[in-house]
RNA sequence: GCGGCUGUAGCUCAGCGGAUUAGAGCAUCGGUCUACGGAACCGAGGGUCGGGGGUUCGAAUCCCUCCAGCCGCACCA
């Protein structure tokens, strides 16, 4: 089905057509009526004519008596109030679709998401936080809205640091070493090997060693390096699923997997002329960057000691990704402080043809997660914050809560309703707010079962739910009519007609937070009209017509929560 | 120095392809309730949208400038 938006806007765009030749009627949601278009005055502007008259002119040719009344308000605002008839019609459809109204994508995409980014044989923490959440939101949207993706958990796995990492876990002897990684206690193997390294100059000599033979592809130092990887990968699947992000170790494809495609990013570049030697090192300068003195900025694609850096694995990935795997779109969830080296990197596959001007390539970036001080979130003692306890905390106050109002909960139950609340929290409070900002980390405020929180749309949710437990039959869903003589119930069905567009808006802009204000503007209307409009005790067919407002936003709320990654439990 | 980002109510944040009285949540104060989960709803107070200038009939939104803070700026990823 085509959504309200849609098609208000092509009636719009053919009267303002023929008032002015491809006038935008600048459509959007109203607080004076349903939707509201801006056009005219743009359009007078560019005609030279008054705006009221030329929105008069507009209305005259409009045809949308179907849909809507239009009435020409203040300058020359065009006011759309939708029919009773186009409603009742439009809920009636929506009943009747699973998507909710939501077009599947026309062509599907091919989309490769490169998010989370966790490091092997590094603990996670908040820092691959939002990576994590945003980036598994977007792939759920795109899977959602019909496309096809491809998700890329572009973790750390190869460098220098492996040296000291591999040899710790020699010390430690490998069963020793799988015990304390399998434990997920990596900030503890990562930090001994640091002291050590850091300490002991045989250590060190070691770890430069075991450096050289890695690169060198020594099997039993591959075999070592591989049990690492191993442990770590299925340390961040218990992670994974502790937060419930669909990334699963097949997604996994790190950085040593571009190893064996470097030589030919630096042959493809040396053959198209961009490699330039410069201090010993392999660099490209792409057009448009420039350093601290204003000279070219490069980006190095090979050390002067012929080690590649992580632009040279970047460029790879970005030639495999549109080469091999033939994406038509590349996302890359990474913080700001990336933009730059993001930017670079995108030239310089331009300028050497691995990124045609048909494939969309985005640096999807965000900001800093903020302690109360409202600097970067550390705990206390000044430690990275880590994921796990993160979570462990939430939950620890989800379960408190749950245990204080519903003293009745069986513990496991409670125990598995904590965890789905606790991860709402952490996820909705990482979405709800425009990620290309910082915002600040508060428990407290993210777990609250008040306010613009996850707790609070999954309770809506599931006070919905409770009406139908009380049914003693089904409800036929076929022929419903919606009279909507409630203010409540018209704002409610209106609401409910918009996750269409939400969505688009979401998903064409890579912005999860609007999908957020979408669904808390949708409970607030709920709640208004479940408080104002008895359900259960009303006459048909109004108890019918109510109940379908309901199932629907019971519905809405489910699949707008679910597409965000978070769970909407029955009961709470 | 160059480039980028941020500055909106006490606090946390939306709004920023210019447009009808600048919104929400929390907090504060005041109401509602013998209906289906009150973890609710309704209302009030509270803002020179960092300062200044410009474009415009009209600017939180576009341009310039200043202030404050943050980030990046060649061989760590």
């Amino acid at each position: 089905m085509t959504s309200t938006y849609d098609l208000l806007d092509a009636r719009l765009t053919a009267a303002f057509d023929r008032v002015g030749r491809g006038a935008d009627p600048v459509l959007r949601a109203s607080e004076r009526a349903d939707y509201q278009a801006n056009g005219a005055l743009a359009l007078a502007k560019a005609l030279g004519r008054p705006p009221r008259e030329v929105a008069e002119a507009v209305v005259a040719g409009l045809e949308v008596a179907d849909l809507a009344a239009v009435e020409v308000a203040g300058p020359g605002f065009l006011n759309l109030t939708l029919t009773p008839g186009y409603l009742s019609a439009a809920l009636g459809a929506l009943l009747g679709d699973a998507r909710l109204g939501v077009a599947p994508a026309a062509p599907a995409h091919r989309v490769v998401i490169d998010y989370s980014s966790a490091n092997v044989a590094k603990e996670m923490h908040v820092g691959h936080l939002r990576s994590t959440v945003i980036g598994d939101a977007l792939a759920r949207m795109y899977r959602f809205a019909g496309h096809e993706v491809i998700a890329r958990n572009h973790v750390g796995d190869w460098g220098t640091p492996f040296g000291m990492l591999i040899e710790h876990l020699v010390d430690l002897g490998e069963a020793g070493a799988a015990a304390t990684l399998g434990m997920g206690d990596l900030n503890a193997f990562y930090r001994d090997a640091r002291v050590k390294f850091d300490a002991d100059d045989a250590f060190k000599e070691r770890s430069r060693l075991r450096v050289v033979a890695l690169q060198g592809g020594d099997p039993e130092t591959l075999r070592l390096w591989r049990v690492l990887v191993e442990q770590s990968v299925r340390y961040f699947s218990e992670v994974y699923a502790k937060l419930d992000v669909t990334l699963s170790p097949e997604d996994v494809v790190g950085e040593s997997f571009y190893n064996p495609m470097l030589e030919a990013v630096v042959a493809d570049l040396e053959a198209a002329g961009l490699l330039v030697e410069s201090d010993g090192a392999r660099c490209v300068f792409p057009r448009g960057f420039a350093n601290r003195d204003g000279e070219p900025l490069p980006l190095i694609v090979q050390k002067s000691d012929e080690g590649f850096g992580y632009a040279a694995t970047d460029l790879a990935a970005i030639r495999d990704r549109v080469g091999n795997l033939h994406a038509d779109e590349l996302l890359y969830v990474v913080g700001t402080p990336q933009s730059q080296h993001f930017a670079m990197v995108f030239e310089v596959a331009r300028e050497a043809g691995w990124l045609p001007e048909g494939v969309r390539c985005e640096h999807v970036n965000f900001g800093h997660v903020l302690g109360p001080d409202r600097k970067m979130f550390k705990t206390r003692a000044g430690e990275t914050v880590r994921l796990v306890g993160l979570v462990d905390e939430a939950t620890a106050r989800a379960e408190a809560s749950l245990a204080e109002r519903h003293p009745d909960l069986a513990g496991d139950e409670r125990r598995h309703l904590a965890t789905q609340i606790a991860r709402a929290a952490i996820k909705y409070a990482d979405l709800s707010t425009d990620r290309t900002h910082d915002y600040v980390f508060d428990l407290d405020r993210m777990v609250a079962f008040e306010g613009d929180t996850g707790p609070y749309l999954q309770y809506a949710h599931a006070r919905v739910r409770s009406i139908f437990r009380r049914l003693e039959a089904p409800v036929d869903w076929g022929a419903v009519a919606f009279a909507l003589a409630e203010p409540e119930e018209r704002r409610l069905a209106t609401g409910l007609l918009a996750l269409p567009e939400a969505f688009a808006a979401a998903l064409s802009s890579l912005q999860p937070h609007r999908l957020c204000t979408y669904l808390f503007d949708l409970a607030q209307r709920f709640t208004a009209f479940y408080d104002a409009c008895p359900v259960l005790a009303a006459d048909e067919p109004t108890r019918t017509e109510r109940l379908a407002l309901c199932e629907l936003t019971a519905r809405t709320l489910r699949l707008g929560l679910s597409v965000l990654g978070i769970e909407a439990p029955e009961r709470m």
